[in-house]
DNA sequence: ACAAAAGTGTTTATAATACACCCATGA
DNA sequence: TCATGGGTGTATTATAAACACTTTTGT
């Protein structure tokens, strides 16, 4: 899933932007029972960093934010909220950035830019890992997904703007399409039950879980899944969104707390 | 409660700030069984805002927002939390700005500095009103408690900026220390239903509030206060802060969703 | 036949809801 | 003594938690 950039020219690409603004953007998969992020690598160093971008000058930040997230994943109509604006004078170490825009060999003017004081407002997006095409930005030659379990170190406070937005959608599991926008259409209840586990870092007892979920009619059963496996064939799920969706505006308490 | 501003004149303070960007503060209090929005009149006007202001070069967002507050109501070590950021191209209207400005007799500079556009985070705060003495900043003339249910019109966005923070609380009113903030010392089981109704805009019973918040034990309980009512006096109460903070970081549910 | 995991059922404990009862108080 | 609201109790229902039983499947 590793993709490569081709060369680019920098140019004064940042001149209609607002300056001292930017966005950063957790965007989170589920893949292998774990939740993933989707991360840049900076050309020629072992910079990473989250997928970012700044504000057109004439331009709603969260329009920026949904051009950012296409332009990163080639999706779009994807869940996207803010969660959080990072506002330290100190949460970028001029040391990083000078010396990973030497090592990148970049122009003086893009270098500068680069160098002001940044308030970032995080963004947090929930995508289906299969649909999306992972393209490196301008700054960068690798676009990955990671585990959040083996993340690399991430510059600035990147690591830190990870947290906040995983902790946010832990609280928010009730009130946010998480579930549906993790998930491929189908699913059994097991991958269910496992996404939502991965998101609230606890095990789960089984039985209950399902009959929990089920009540909630939230649900189409469709035809059972035939795996190869040594076991019962479990059946496969979809979500019955409008239900899901309402069921979230009640705010009922979905899940678990 | 209306506190009249002396005159100042407009000088060049903002030329240490960020451009572009700005904090506005839902300043909250509990007063006749309802909740009260902080708000200011600007000068000559009748326009009414939301305190707010600018972030210096060198100065955190949150100790921004934190001598923001300071500044509006005297107060120290209050409960301060941000919660949206507010980015849209339109957010403010230009004519609104350019009219008041206008009728304010501004300088220029200011002028200028005031018609830009701003990006403005939202913090909310949740204080007690008797212990706070409101302010005028040097845009206005009048600084004063407003009933939600009685606000006025409210210049740009800032009515949505109250209402995201009035949901924001309401949906963390099981996380954050919301209700010891908004009480004084001692209350009685009343003040505290009343408190909660008036958060979550529905009617409890009266009995079974009283039970739940008992067993949880995060109250002490006082004398009786004698009210010279027509009926039995209601006991006194104040929290167990510790007990209270424990049980919002358990997130166990604290009241009623 | 067996292990593994699915689907469902049973039991018990805990919490939510509705409302009933008695008590203290001032008019 | 009466209306008012305070404090507490009880009965009913709903939800949560633990775990047991049965079924389907491939080896």
């Amino acid at each position: 899933m590793r993709i490569k950039n081709t060369p680019v020219k920098y140019d004064f690409y940042f001149k209609n932007l607002i300056p001292g603004q930017s966005i950063d953007c957790v965007i989170i998969g589920y893949q292998n029972e774990e939740l993933n992020i989707l991360i840049l690598n900076w050309k020629g160093t072992k910079v990473w960093s989250l997928p970012g971008g700044f504000i057109q000058l004439d331009e709603d930040m969260n329009t920026a934010a949904i051009r950012i997230l296409n332009s990163r994943t080639g999706l779009r109509n994807i869940f996207l909220d803010q969660f959080y604006t990072f506002g330290a004078n100190n949460r970028r170490n001029d040391d990083e950035v000078i010396q990973s825009l030497k090592i990148m060999n970049m122009n003086t003017s893009l270098a500068e830019w680069m160098k002001q004081r940044f308030i970032s407002t995080g963004y947090f997006s929930l995508v289906d890992i299969e649909k999306c095409i992972p393209k490196p930005d301008i700054l960068s030659e690798i676009c990955d997904w990671k585990p959040i379990s083996e993340l690399p170190d991430l510059i600035f406070d990147h690591k830190q703007i990870v947290e906040k937005a995983l902790e946010h959608i832990q609280k928010q599991i009730n009130y946010l399409p998480i579930l549906i926008s993790l998930l491929p259409k189908k699913f059994t209840m097991k991958d269910l039950q496992k996404l939502v586990e991965s998101i609230l870092q606890k095990k789960l007892d089984r039985g209950n879980f399902q009959k929990k979920i089920l009540k909630m009619q939230i649900l189409n059963r469709h035809e059972k899944q035939m795996q190869g496996k040594a076991h019962k064939a479990p059946f496969l799920y979809s979500f019955h969104k409008k239900k899901y969706l309402d069921h979230l505006n009640k705010c009922i308490g979905f899940v678990y707390r």
